[in-house]
DNA sequence: AAAAAAC
């Protein structure tokens, strides 16, 4: 099967060679001709399965004949996310090189007015979130008479997000006489019926079993305590043959947290979240498909359809609380049937939701080992009821690490290995892979030898850290550590208490005037107002 | 429990 057997035209099929594309994904073969014959597709699609160009090709196509007129746009994309909504124009602009189709991305958080000036001008192609559309409808800015082909991409998702009365409201005002795409990864009832409401008798198009991982990831999961998931996961990026990772949080705040723990740690990382504004999202998805940035700490925002040519690696730092977003997280690796690895970090309460993903695709995660860690299991459900509170009460912190002793992974790491049971052989030593590429993030593997932790390299750990609070606050952070630390590659820091790393982690939010020697009792974080889209800012001013 | 999306 080409590209050339789809009946595409030869300005398609010349963009598509330039590309370096070839054969076209199965969606697409069984797709295309349908979209070409202006039936209506019901499309049952996992994201990285070329679901975009299976309805964009076609389009360009159909759309190359005709002209728009002003403010009514021939054809409107509904995309959730705006970063979704961007790629798509993206995908337009690529396939539509040769064809002099005249396109508007309608997302929030960007200037209206460029976007009026190209709605005035006439689109061939509307590419919207759902909110922006609406807004600018009700500014009168659009006619949706003219419109002949409406896609509706990610409708699970929509529907997760609430978006349904707003799609429904949108369909509502488009002619009834018109060829509708619908995609969604899975079919649940409601999704269902917006898909019976909308669509006229449709071809339905299904490539994957829903709710099944592509092949091609390699899977690893990993229960640590709660306060030791950071330095589980900085293992983890250590040994294994990292190119590019997102590296998931559950919520805005620890995306945050975490992207600043690891731009401290040396790591070259960004972050990605919906409380940024949208030039910073944009430009940092930039950098990042650009490799200017390896690991892009995010949230649940770019869990879905967000496209990164190439991504090695992708972790979960918390457990999705929805199964389902566990297959659309690891989903962003493995593309194109390219080799990917996703490893979770679970904490011990996270039992529930770990059995709900391996119920949800069929089969146990594999347990990996952290050298150092020992294997810790997961709370009976009826304790995880009453989870720990991420951040125990403050006081100065000492109790508490007196009482943890010396905990410290190392030293009974051995011990661990004896927990290994049902499956050996999937027991992925995340410690020391197979030599596969090395790692761009370390090249050195993590300590082998869990014996005894040498006090000089406590008490260089402990003045590393002085050091560092006593180094003045650069404004260009983030440059400032453009390239991975080579420090501490034996895994010393592993023994730091927790009021260590509790104060290392305050140590990221912003002080105020109080300079080197402020009491340890004023050491809080500055409260922040729940919105932080412009975080870099204050940190820089901090 | 949290994320996303309009101002």
């Amino acid at each position: 099967m080409s590209f050339d057997d789809l009946g595409l035209s030869p300005e398609v099929l010349r963009a598509i060679a330039e590309v370096g594309y070839r054969e076209p994904t199965p969606i697409q073969a069984q797709a295309i001709p349908i979209v070409q014959m202006g039936r209506d597709v019901l499309g049952c699609a996992q994201t990285g399965t070329g679901k975009t160009a299976s309805f964009t090709l076609p389009m360009i196509d159909i759309l190359a004949s005709g002209r728009a007129r002003a403010r009514m746009p021939r054809s409107l994309i509904l995309e959730p996310t705006r970063e979704l909504a961007a790629q798509v124009a993206e995908n337009f602009d690529l396939y539509g090189k040769y064809h002099k189709l005249s396109q508007a991305l309608l997302i929030g958080g960007e200037s209206f007015a460029d976007q009026e000036k190209k709605l005035d001008r006439g689109v061939d192609v509307l590419i919207a979130t759902p909110g922006r559309l609406i807004d600018l409808f009700e500014r009168g800015k659009i006619l949706m008479s003219d419109v002949k082909i409406l896609v509706i991409d990610e409708a699970d998702r929509m529907l997760d997000m609430g978006f349904i009365p707003d799609v429904e409201r949108i369909v509502s005002l488009l002619p009834k006489i018109r060829q509708t795409l619908f995609f969604s990864a899975t079919m649940p009832p409601e999704i269902k019926r917006l898909a019976d409401a909308f669509l006229m008798n449709p071809k339905e198009i299904s490539v994957a079993p829903p709710a099944s991982p592509a092949a091609t990831v390699t899977q690893g999961l990993v229960v640590v305590q709660d306060e030791d998931k950071r330095e589980a996961l900085r293992r983890l990026l250590r040994a294994e043959p990292v190119k590019n990772a997102l590296i998931f949080c559950n919520r805005k705040k620890d995306v945050d947290i975490l992207y600043r723990s690891l731009t401290k740690h040396g790591f070259n990382a960004g972050q990605l979240h919906g409380d940024m504004s949208q030039p910073k999202r944009t430009e940092t998805l930039e950098k990042f498909k650009n490799d200017e940035i390896t690991l892009l700490v995010c949230s649940d925002v770019a869990a879905r359809g967000i496209d990164i040519q190439g991504l090695s690696h992708v972790f979960n730092f918390d457990v999705p609380i929805h199964a389902e977003d566990y297959i659309h997280r690891i989903g962003r690796t493995g593309r194109a049937g390219r080799e990917g690895r996703a490893f979770t970090i679970a904490s011990p309460y996270d039992g529930r939701f770990v059995e709900a993903i391996e119920k949800l695709i069929g089969k146990p995660i594999p347990r990996i080992e952290i050298e150092g860690f020992d294997a810790v299991g997961f709370e009976p459900d009826a304790e995880g009821g009453r989870r720990r509170g991420r951040r125990p009460a403050r006081g100065t912190g000492r109790g508490e690490s007196e009482r943890r002793g010396g905990r410290g992974g190392r030293g009974r790491g051995e011990r661990s290995r004896r927990e290994r049971a049902p499956e050996d052989e999937n027991v992925i030593a995340a410690a020391a892979p197979a030599a596969a590429e090395p790692a761009v993030v370390e090249e050195r593997p993590v300590a082998a030898e869990p014996t005894e932790r040498p006090a000089r390299a406590e008490r260089a750990d402990r003045e590393e850290r002085a050091g560092r609070n006593r180094r003045p606050r650069h404004s260009a952070g983030e440059e400032r550590r453009s390239k991975p630390e080579p420090i501490r590659h034996d895994g010393s820091h592993m023994d730091a208490s927790r009021s260590e790393r509790r104060a290392e982690e305050e140590d990221d939010a912003p002080v105020l005037a109080f300079g080197d020697h402020m009491p340890a009792f004023l050491r809080h974080p500055v409260k922040r107002p729940a919105s932080r889209s412009e975080s870099d800012e204050e940190r820089d001013v901090a």
